[in-house]
DNA sequence: ACATTAAGTGATT
DNA sequence: AATCACTTAATGT
């Protein structure tokens, strides 16, 4: 099981003895909806490669209040257990299940091993290093040049993508936890993009209207 | 029917 | 954009 889905989502990426190395030393695990996978200030070991399912990473301010940096995806890995294996051992952002995920944990110590024995491992993890990169750009660009009803909307769509549903269980309070800011606020501006006719509101729940 | 939680709104800073 | 204060609507027990 854990063979084949693991074949499936990265065949096109590893060679078989690489896939057959993360087979043996990778332990499959399931994280429900909502878990901390990670958070600020713990040791990373495992490198986590994600079979489905979608990880929100998280940034927390000097109050404890946290800010959503971005999500991540199958195929992808996290970029913190990247710069683990140059001399950071302590994590500084926090990962939650965004949704119910599958995932590979590879101990850390493997990744060098790697590195110089598999050429595609190597790429992997330059690749994932400049995705992550760019990412972390984008989050800049829009926490620092977005306003927030665009903040909002970009939030909406990104979270339909990663659930892979334009209706999105969320509450005002979440959403507002999420982007910093206060509920208030995002009711507010959720109202005038439903007025826009970009949503539907409801109960407990959001539809995107245009994608 | 009542309590609780989510969402909507005016006014103020 | 944040906060307060209050209202209204939906849901659980």
């Amino acid at each position: 099981m854990i063979k084949s889905e693991l074949h499936e989502k990265y065949s096109y990426l590893f060679e078989e003895e690489l896939l057959d190395e993360i087979e043996k030393v990778g332990v499959f695990k399931h994280v429900p909806e909502g878990e901390q996978l990670m958070d600020i200030g713990e040791t990373i070991f495992y490198m986590p490669l994600l079979l489905s399912g979608a990880i929100k990473i998280m940034r927390e301010d000097t109050d404890g209040e946290d800010l959503i940096l971005y999500f991540i995806e199958t195929g992808d890995t996290c970029a913190m257990t990247l710069s683990c294996c140059m001399g950071n051992k302590k994590s500084e952002i926090r990962a939650i299940a965004e949704t119910d995920t599958e995932l590979i944990m590879i101990p850390v110590k493997k990744m060098a091993d790697w590195m110089g024995k598999y050429k595609s491992w190597q790429n992997f993890i330059l690749q994932s290093y400049q995705d992550r990169l760019k990412e972390l750009l984008e989050a800049i660009d829009t926490i620092a040049f977005l306003k927030m009803d665009e903040r909002l909307l970009k939030y909406l769509r990104d979270k339909a993508m990663v659930n892979h549903d334009d209706t999105i269980k969320v509450t005002h309070q979440n959403i507002a936890d999420d982007l910093h800011t206060s509920r208030v606020v995002v009711s507010r501006l959720l109202k005038s993009l439903e007025n826009q006719s970009k949503i539907k509101l409801h109960r407990n729940s959001i539809t995107i209207v245009d994608m």
